[in-house]
DNA sequence: ATCGTAATGCGACTGAAGTCGCATTACGAG
DNA sequence: CTCGTAATGCGACTTCAGTCGCATTACGAT
């Protein structure tokens, strides 16, 4: 998972022309790229707390006042790099087999917020948008364009015969991916491989138990059929 | 789950004594108390970027300068309200049946934090407490506290046979509610409750198939062998 | 009741976040 | 090339979070 901006160079113009300025490829648009890149720098080093716009400005070699002028603030530059990263496209596996495209896609997960090396940026980036609305919105944003393309996964699955018509592929996903998350960045509990394995195994169970078609195909799952009772 | 501090009357005196204070009767006591529940009230009012220490020395009617000096800022205000709040019993459902029980605890999550009542308080804690190292240390102290609590639900279903021996019943409780948590705090999405029913079959589906057992019972409970490669 | 000590009250001080008005620069159109 | 305009640079100013030294109060022990 990239969190990491397409604007880092400085020499790409017209990326992201989201706010259409009337002048997008010049001035403006390396300014903010620099903008942005200097907020992940920053949020990557110190962490959100740390994440002054005065260090922004000064890293960017733009003025603070354009600063919050463009952007409103912290929360601003936050939202505008999460929003950057949105729409970065995405490998997805693709073995055949949805439990073992799960686990590559929590595996995935489990990677990047456990290596020192990749995890501060997303991290400290996720943790930042939660503390304004503008950051929040973008965060939404962005977590729904994840779900949206992973769900494919699931799809594909459908289309195989291994789950059933209807099922709600984000749902597949978010059920996957929320046991890790839910340790990241609510209880800041430790994360293993281990956990990241059961989460997409028990998602892909429920899923072929038809739990997140829109109408289930068994709606309670347990009783009388599979009762493995130790 | 309720999130509200035990020191809410400043009448109690002794009830929490985490710092042996050589004063605990006194009036250092009131103080916390005083403090502590300014704290909620001014969070749930404010919301956790409110949060300042000025109102709540203001609302507290304690000088600022002491709320740093004992708390060393806003994050300890938060982590001690926290703190106050991890040990405080917790009513547990006990239908004889672990996917109802499951359901009940999910459906007691989903009602707090939709209530606009209610959740403003456990909302902006939750939110707070992640943002410094006391704050985090005081969450996840509180929902390992949690946690250990909410297994016994787990722990009831295995005496009953209804799951494996050695299965985690924490971790049991971690699968039912972190698709809950994980849209709260994590991607911002709207909490409905199919989504909480469905979280806790989920959980109790993949109990059910050992997948929480310290050895699983069946560790590939779907496919014949598990052949990674496509 | 008295005294020593710790905790609190108090107000001034520091530093940084964020704002404002104005000067300057650079883009884009003609 | 020239000009109009929008964006940026600039520095001072306001505001508030957080700190410090000292005076005062209240607790607990003798």
């Amino acid at each position: 998972m990239r969190l990491e901006s397409t604007l880092n160079e400085p020499t790409r113009p017209d990326q992201q022309p989201r706010t259409p300025s009337p002048r997008p490829g010049g001035r403006s648009a390396r300014v903010r790229a620099d903008v942005v890149a200097a907020t992940l720098a920053e949020v990557a080093e110190k962490g959100y707390d740390g994440l002054t716009a005065e260090a922004v400005a000064a890293r960017s070699g733009v003025h603070k006042a354009t600063l919050y002028r463009r952007w409103g603030g912290i929360d601003g530059l936050v939202a505008d790099a999460l929003t950057a990263s949105a729409d970065q496209p995405w490998p997805l596996p693709d073995t055949g087999d949805l439990q073992e495209d799960l686990r590559r896609i929590t595996q995935e997960v489990f990677s990047v917020f456990t290596d020192p090396e990749q995890s501060p940026t997303p991290t400290a980036l996720i943790s930042a948008a939660q503390r304004s609305d503008a950051g929040a919105a973008a965060l939404r944003d962005f977590f729904t364009a994840r779900h949206h393309q992973a769900a494919e996964v699931a799809e594909r699955a459908v289309t195989r015969g291994e789950l059933p018509a209807g099922t709600d592929g984000a749902e597949v996903i978010r059920a996957a991916t929320a046991p890790l998350y839910y340790r990241l960045f609510v209880t800041g509990e430790a994360l293993d491989a281990r956990t990241a394995e059961r989460a997409a195994d028990a998602a892909a169970l429920a899923a072929r138990a038809g739990l997140f078609a829109s109408i289930p195909t068994d709606p309670e799952p347990d009783t009388a059929p599979n009762t493995p009772d130790q």
